[in-house]
DNA sequence: CGTCGAATTGACTTACATCAATGAAGGTGG
DNA sequence: CCACCTTCATTGATGTAAGTCAATTCGACG
């Protein structure tokens, strides 16, 4: 039924399309945010071609080389790496319109696995091609740091998440987090499907799958959500930020 | 005593002291990393002048228009944010060479404050004037995404250590990077004095500032430590890397 | 229908927080 | 110079949120 994605151009990778960011609906939300047409135009040469990662395969892992970052398209990732004691943790979670890859420019190695949790597809960006097409447009080193500096206040925030709040906050912290992404991209923000185990929850958030489990639940009696195994529908969307920040009024 | 630090030129504010990065020796470290000469001479233009801070007064604060970074140029400074629900965190501690307020330039505000735990200077950094002069050294642009990306691969070891290590294994990290950090600079790794209270590094490291004092205790009855007050000695490096990271061999 | 990974729920343990008292260091003013 | 105060650090006693271990249950898939 798919067939007509795969290779009308026999040179490129069977699984690979041309695409223009300026026809992407995604531009307004991912790399490209607030150029101009002419602009537009110009980073269109950028991205040449889309790939398609299957479920559970990786887009890059710890430790191959860096060579450019890695635009999600649609789907649903995860980054995680491997601690210097073995264990690994789950870094993050990407969704379309956000970037991969970004802690890969310090040292030229990509600093964890990023995997694919449902079929997915990315724009790959190559590093050195952005770097001599942003010199014609400023706009795009903006964006960029804009980005990265992004990132860095999302992570300041789970930083402050992890050292300061208790099991239940977080979790309710982590599905408004989830619930306003997916409403910036125009699904529901209210019912939706988790794409991760309670497992990768419990990681990300510094708790055990037990934990995330009997949080739901808790969140359940409470009237806040509907849950049932992967499905959550929030009920009360106003409990829920009460629940996240508490002490706050 | 230090009057001659004091504006010879009258046009500039008193504190301030013309000051280039080619004669820096930070500039190994800090922004300018891996320019050459000549690229050098034109970032001279970038830093103006120098700002003294004095302990506890701070360099920025949350919520301020973001103009700009600030290089520490010497002294020592904690970054700090009131999350959503009233309670604050210390999100990072910053020493010569390195950058502060990566974290505005997202939204256009300061995230956070960045206050000096001694007395300090930094040279600020107009992002405007960098970016534009970044467009003739190209490097630069390479530099600041290498600082910002190795920001974001520090916050990841962060959050990992927050999601997963407990009490002792997070104090003996922060040890073993605050070390790692002085010996960069050339000052002892080993030997060393605590700007900090244990109350900040438990913010820091999602601890109480009891737990931090008994941690300490108890790495000094193992051998591994002597600590008095904030003076710090690192008896036995190699088991405090133990410490930090069990289950690795 | 049986298998397997994921999720839920319960009983028990523990690492760390909380509460509280005491002790050192450093700065200020008489 | 010493007495005083404030801030920071240490140490102990007790409480609790979340981890651990273990048993079911649920759903998806072959």
């Amino acid at each position: 039924m798919q067939t007509w994605t795969r290779s009308p151009l026999p040179i490129l990778p069977r699984d690979a399309i041309k695409v223009a960011c300026s026809q992407c609906n995604l531009h307004e939300i991912c790399l490209p945010l607030g150029l101009t047409e002419r602009e537009l135009d110009q980073v269109d040469t950028l991205v040449m071609a889309r790939r398609t990662i299957a479920r559970g395969d990786a887009v890059f892992r710890a430790g191959t080389r860096f060579s450019g970052l890695y635009a999600v398209r649609s789907g649903f990732f995860k980054t995680r790496s491997i601690s210097d004691d073995g264990r690994d943790h789950v870094t993050g979670f990407q969704m379309a319109g956000e970037l991969l890859g970004l802690d890969g420019i310090a040292t030229g190695e990509h600093g964890c696995d990023a995997i694919a949790l449902e079929d997915s597809t990315v724009c790959p960006i190559p590093y050195d091609r952005l770097d001599s097409i942003a010199r014609e447009v400023p706009g795009l080193h903006l964006g960029l740091h804009k980005i990265m500096s992004r990132e860095i206040v999302r992570d300041h925030a789970v930083m402050q998440l992890l050292a300061g709040k208790r099991a239940e906050e977080r979790v309710a912290a982590f599905l408004l987090s989830l619930s306003q992404r997916l409403r910036q991209r125009g699904w529901s923000p209210s019912s939706f499907l988790l794409r991760m185990t309670r497992e990768e929850i419990g990681s990300y958030l510094g708790l055990t799958l037990e934990t995330v489990s009997r949080t739901f639940s808790k969140l359940h009696e409470d009237g806040i959500l509907e849950v049932k195994q992967r499905q959550v529908d929030i009920l009360d969307e106003e409990r829920l930020r009460h629940v996240a920040r508490p002490g706050a009024d």
